[in-house]
DNA sequence: TATAGTTGGACAACCTGGTTGACTACTTTG
DNA sequence: CAAAGTAGTCAACCAGGTTGTCCAACTATA
């Protein structure tokens, strides 16, 4: 059997190869999974550049990158802190929320499938049992997200 | 609940963190999961560059970049094909299944910790449960391990 | 068996997504 | 109120891939 951490990696890679084929039938913006976290944290919270590039484990110039384009694309805006003249909140347009929203759809369909494949109730102790352990690491400050290569 | 892909690339890199923070401990160089993958491969089977890059999902370009760097450290080298002289096997040398060794230990000490913490039973469905998705979805030709960000 | 197509490997130019470092404007703290 | 810290931007750089091109050697076919 093959380390955890490859087994990790391939499945990894193998969802998002599927959702990349399927998002590409729909003819968007070349959004990769960065983009998508940012929308899942923004959609939960109120954030900066600076927070995003903690989100995801890189530099806030990393991240200013990502946030830039995503303003050019339409699915964030800019708009004034109310009491930090520095600082600027990220948030979500319509566009970004429609794209969470597709995306998401999309990821349960996956999944749904990953459940028809294997069951639903070892895809569950799967879920729980990475949650486990990432509680376990990290405890309750979530680490980023982006995987190392 | 995070989507599935989510919480693997989040385990994914907290393994690995841990991983690399222990193997820097004993001061190898610079190895990256992609050498450790090649060390596992070479393990199993014959294999020349083309293959190699196969294997990890990259272009024999790169796969060939690797193996250089593999070439000079010491962990691998090339010898002739026995009967296509345009190519050559890539083999592990001492000092390679050396740290194969020491690696697959720091593995399985990383693993037993996770089992500690989630349950050997629960760790032991993910594996499989991983393992029985892949199969699904790629039969049995194996995909590439890169992961894609 | 001549030849057309394919393949392993190498070299070079380039691209992407990150990094570090420096700087300004603003904010917080002692 | 001075000193230290922080949000954001600009610029230079780097690592790890990519594509494109080429040659020598192999393979299949007519």
């Amino acid at each position: 059997m093959d380390p955890v951490p490859m087994l990790l990696a391939m499945t990894y890679r193998a969802m998002g190869d599927q959702f990349h084929d399927r998002l590409r039938q729909v003819g968007l913006e070349p959004l990769r999974p960065a983009h998508g976290y940012v929308f899942r944290f923004l959609k939960a919270k109120r954030a900066t550049t600076v927070d995003i590039g903690q989100h995801l484990g890189v530099t806030k110039q990393a991240a200013a990158k990502i946030v830039n384009e995503l303003d050019e694309w339409g699915y964030v805006l800019r708009e004034p802190h109310p009491t930090d003249k520095r600082a600027q909140y990220v948030t979500l347009t319509t566009k970004g929320r429609d794209y969470l929203k597709f995306a998401d759809n999309l990821w349960s369909d996956l999944e749904q499938e990953m459940a028809e494949a294997i069951g639903q109730e070892t895809l569950n102790t799967i879920k729980t049992g990475l949650a486990a352990y990432l509680q376990h690491v990290h405890g309750e400050d979530q680490p980023g997200l982006r995987p190392v290569w």
